[in-house]
RNA sequence: GGCCCAUUGGUCAAGCGGUUAAGACGCAGCCCUCUCAAGGCUGAAUCAUGGGUUCGAUUCCCGUAUGGGUCACCA
């Protein structure tokens, strides 16, 4: 033991803390719920299974009165991109999620626990690998990229298991003396695990989301602080998320190999085991099979997508709850107007198998959420997405906020069916375009107008229809007039206004009165679906009518 | 390839030894209707497969197939 001492203190000069004084400055917390973290690393922008995560740890967190925080897990400086956790962040928030301890903020770490960035904690890890060595569980090795990639190649060619272990473990089995002797000399070394696993012998753990997973147990001599000095992942991970007290550890299932080597770390650390809750990867379908959302090809990889198209947050965050929990669902249909915060979650009950990423859902789930919007929230709700995200939608809703207020209203404020088409605030364009004169004419410059005529309905009829129209036309009137007005004139030009009626004999009229109002609507809207005509007529105003529809007649 | 995880309609999924196998999205049809969106109603569509255990398996066990994950001084 003396030796490992000695070795010990070689390797880690500067080291005087002990894992006890670690103990001390970080003691456990003294609340009940659980405590949970999102520990991003900072190598690219929010990922939907992140979104999913984060959702998690918070709500896990929340609903039982714990913490939840975010730490920064950046050892690979190599992979890092700047300003990645500002990003992150930032997207967290627009979906509600702020850290309640550690990074809540770029640049700025709250709490007792800290640091919470890892590049911050070397001094933590070395108290822990130092004692490692001292009680032999951890050896300098001293072996190049080289060996190792050629003992790896003998491996596979002799179809063994690859890596670092028993025989092929060469600096496991070097002597102390030689060790002491080597580190030294100034030879170059990292540091690994003395593994006292083996692949023979299953471990079981109780999975919080999988149940209980039995798997072999770790033989191989990882790797726990690389030779720039920074920990790998699975020693930060023990280290931090003990001394950080973290209750229930919320991953990707993509770990769940490597937790044999994760509890073989707490436990040689004399660390009490954290729990596990392992979720399923979120899939998508690509062609006749399904896959890993994948940060190249799936545009819905990145969250960011979800927030420049305008879908509010909420309903993301609504759909992946249906994925989440299996009785989320239910319990949505019978408390429709509750806070999620009401809703119990429980990992049990989620499902183990990977969701397939349902772009529909979303879109009904966005629809629905959008269509509770009154004009005014929805004003306020696209202005404050399109001053980041849309410059052109925020021009053309700034215009004339009145207006705007205006075309929001219709078919939804005070309207006993509420509209929903409006799958994200992107669409605002697309749908609204046409209440504005230049828009409007740049449409039909460009497009041409989309008139359908027929044997019947021909360029005439529209003519007819048109200034006839404008005769009869009243802003004051009221809906039921107007309509009235409008079935008046269609059946003297020989439509049929009884839908019914026109279907049963069609070949008695030139059309129905739908072929009627489609010729209104697409002179004045140049569009085959749009909102209640009555209403936009309104809204647009007489002068602009007429003017749109002075203009059609003038090139029949 | 080794190891691990999974498998109920096209998708998300209830189910936890005996059910007409919920519900939602999508799809089809009908109704409503000035178009579309919505809404209402109806419908088509599912327990991967082979063995066990059991009076009885979607449900429990084993094998097979399929899909996914993982085997770094990356996390």
């Amino acid at each position: 033991m003396e030796k490992y001492e000695m070795l010990a203190e070689l390797m880690f000069p500067n080291v005087t803390d002990t894992i006890e004084d670690l103990e001390n400055r970080y003691p456990e917390r003294k609340i009940d719920g659980e405590v949970t973290r999102y520990a991003p690393s900072p190598t690219g922008f929010l990922h939907t299974g992140s979104l999913f995560t984060t959702l998690l740890d918070q709500k896990i967190a929340h609903q039982t009165g714990g913490v939840f925080y975010l730490r920064v897990e950046d050892t690979d400086k190599k992979r890092e991109v700047e300003g990645s956790i500002e990003d992150q962040l930032k997207s967290l928030k627009e979906f509600g999620i702020v850290p309640d301890e550690g990074v809540v903020e770029p640049k700025k770490e709250e709490g007792k626990y800290g640091p919470y960035t890892q590049s911050k904690r070397g001094d933590i890890y070395l108290i822990c690998a130092k004692e490692l060595v001292k009680k032999g569980k951890a050896y300098p090795c001293f072996c190049t990229a080289e060996m190792l990639d050629t003992t790896r190649k003998m491996q596979e060619k002799n179809k063994q298991i690859p890596g670092y272990y028993g025989i092929y473990a060469r600096c496991r089995n070097i002597s102390v003396d030689e060790m002491i002797e080597r580190v030294k000399s100034g030879e170059e070394y990292i540091v690994r695990f003395r593994s006292n696993g083996s692949h023979l012998k299953k471990i079981s753990y109780v999975d919080k989301i999988k149940g209980k997973i039995e798997i072999a147990e770790n033989d191989q001599d990882i790797v726990i602080v690389k030779s720039d000095g920074l920990p790998t992942y699975h020693f930060a991970h023990a280290v931090d998320d003990h001394f950080m007290r973290t209750t229930t550890v919320i991953r990707g299932e993509e770990w769940l190999p490597s937790v044999p080597i994760h509890l073989q770390l707490f436990d040689s650390l004399g660390f009490e085991r954290v729990n596990y809750a392992h979720i399923p990867t979120i899939m998508i379908k690509d062609g006749e099979s399904k896959r890993k959302l994948s940060k190249r090809k799936d545009k819905e990889a990145a969250v960011s997508y979800f927030l420049k198209a305008g879908y509010p947050p909420e309903a993301i965050i609504e759909y992946l709850y249906t994925i989440i929990n299996s009785d989320f669902e239910p319990w949505r249909k019978n408390n429709k107007d509750k806070s999620l915060d009401e809703f119990k979650l429980r990992l049990e009950k989620m499902n183990s198998a990977g969701a397939l990423f349902d772009i529909m859902k979303i879109n009904d789930i966005s629809k629905e959420t959008i269509s509770k919007l009154n004009s005014h929230e929805l004003f306020e709700r696209v202005n404050s997405w399109s001053e980041e995200y849309n410059k052109e939608i925020n021009d053309l809703i700034n215009r004339d906020k009145f207006y705007t207020l205006k075309i929001f209203a219709i078919e939804r404020d005070e309207a006993v069916k509420i509209r929903k088409d409006l799958v994200k605030f992107e669409d605002i364009y697309e749908n609204f375009s046409y209440f504005f004169h230049d828009l409007y004419i740049k449409d039909i410059d460009e497009n041409g107008y989309v008139f359908e005529t027929n044997e019947k309905i021909t360029n005439r009829v529209i003519y007819e229809v048109l200034s006839n129209y404008m005769n009869i036309y009243d802003v004051e009137d009221d809906k039921d007039v107007w309509f009235s007005k409008i079935k008046t004139l269609a059946t003297s030009l020989g439509f049929c206004t009884d839908m019914k009626q026109y279907k049963l004999e069609p070949d008695k009229y030139i059309g129905s009165i739908a072929d009627a109002t489609s010729i209104i609507r697409i002179a004045i809207c140049n569009r085959k679906n749009t909102p209640d005509m009555y209403y936009i007529m309104k809204t647009i105003g007489v002068e602009e009518i007429k003017s749109r529809v002075n203009n059609v007649l003038a090139k029949f």
